[in-house]
DNA sequence: CACTAACTGTGCACTTTTGCACATTTGACT
DNA sequence: AGTCAAATGTGCAAAAGTGCACAGTTAGTG
């Protein structure tokens, strides 16, 4: 079992991803690589759109600010996801902020010179639909999970989606990148004082560990995502 | 000014757009053209996917079921529109069902001619790229509805949104297609009795009118998504 | 080591939402 | 017209969520 599993994912390494190598190879003018530090900011919300970017290596999370002040995370993507595609369709402001949460390095690629490089790379193209069919699915999750359920299951799906986050393999323990209360509150739409209630009843149930570090004992949380 | 507009419209209308022409033109197996009466299912929840569809003429509604038995709305799509995409992405199941709000006309494409006509026709490839990032963008919009607005500003957008559907020009005055109270509330994410409440405020307060039909007054309703 | 500043635990009044129940209206059909 | 089924209007107790306040904890930082 364990022998299996190791032999697929040996595989599956072996498989060269031509999505980044492409993008280098091909694109010259028009490209630039970026690196940004713990809490860099990326593009601001309501800032001309006129690139868009690849996350090459950390992570980067989407937060929207709404009328009324409230703040929402979007998304958190990591290495090859897009950012900002939204000015390929006539998107001409940002309509989130991007946000390194860990040093990042990233591409940016003028809005333009994409466009071309779609046209010209087939190859290039199929990657990035490929990529555009997972976030959709992502999305229609996350807003069935907000029409659904519950703060405390939505809660309970943040910190697994977490947990897998950039892990290699699905540990049975996972731990998680350094998220604040607030910043969970803020992915699972709800208030910190709630999320800080409910890390507290799952920490004495005995489905997450911390002091500091955040481990999530992965089969005993999802019970909570799908039961009860 | 009303003749500007008219221009303009005339213009848009002659540019012959060239998505279903290619569809149709060069893919010749693996395709599929099916009529469906009112209430006609598409494809139901659970079932293999093993085909993408397209609207030609009608809508189209996404239903899910949560393990819970409730019911949501997940989208509602017109014509150009794709549904079941998840397939060309390796999603085996349907996550929702689909089914014609309208007599509707569909195209069937296999999953494995879709993926192939991808590859081979570049101009296909882009324009469905677009539409993947078109409902990025609507699909972040309304998880953005759910995690800022309570009930009634949300309700007042789907109103909205429901107005504009289909509609060729932005009346100020917009006859809905008919939608019972019932799905209302499953595209708004709450109960059949708070949307009666509310869609009687908004007629008291001359935002809608309804018997039967029902009108939306664009502007007024557009106040209610914005302020207060 | 002391001193901020940020983060966390907790309680509470208040609002929104849910899930029902039941009366009333509408529409389609015979 | 009469009948039935579906859709709508309304009320209400119980549940969930919000917004704050304040105390306790942790992590820097000089």
């Amino acid at each position: 079992m364990q022998t299996t599993r190791a032999k697929k994912s040996a595989v599956r390494g072996l498989r060269v991803d031509p999505y980044l190598q492409n993008l280098l190879k091909n694109i010259e003018d028009g490209k630039t690589v970026l690196k940004f530090s713990k809490n860099g900011t990326v593009f601001s919300q309501g800032e001309a759109a006129d690139s868009i970017y690849f996350v090459q290596t950390g992570k980067v999370k989407i937060t929207v600010v709404s009328a009324a002040g409230k703040e929402a995370v979007l998304s958190m993507l990591g290495p090859r996801s897009s950012i900002g595609e939204g000015c390929l369709v006539g998107q001409t402001l940002r309509i989130g902020t991007a946000t390194a949460i860990q040093p990042s390095t990233l591409f940016r690629i003028e809005r333009r010179t994409m466009l071309r490089a779609l046209h010209a790379q087939p190859e290039l193209s199929e990657k990035f639909t490929a990529s555009l069919l997972s976030r959709n699915i992502d999305l229609e999750e996350d807003l069935c999970d907000q029409l659904f359920n519950h703060s405390e299951k939505r809660l309970a799906r943040v910190l697994l989606k977490l947990a897998c986050f950039g892990q290699a393999e699905n540990m049975p323990e996972a731990r998680m990148p350094r998220v604040s209360h607030e910043t969970l509150a803020e992915m699972v739409g709800t208030t910190r004082s709630r999320v800080s209630h409910f890390m507290n009843k799952f920490r004495s149930l005995g489905l997450i560990d911390y002091n500091g570090e955040i481990t999530v004992r992965s089969e005993l949380l999802t019970d909570v995502v799908l039961h009860d």
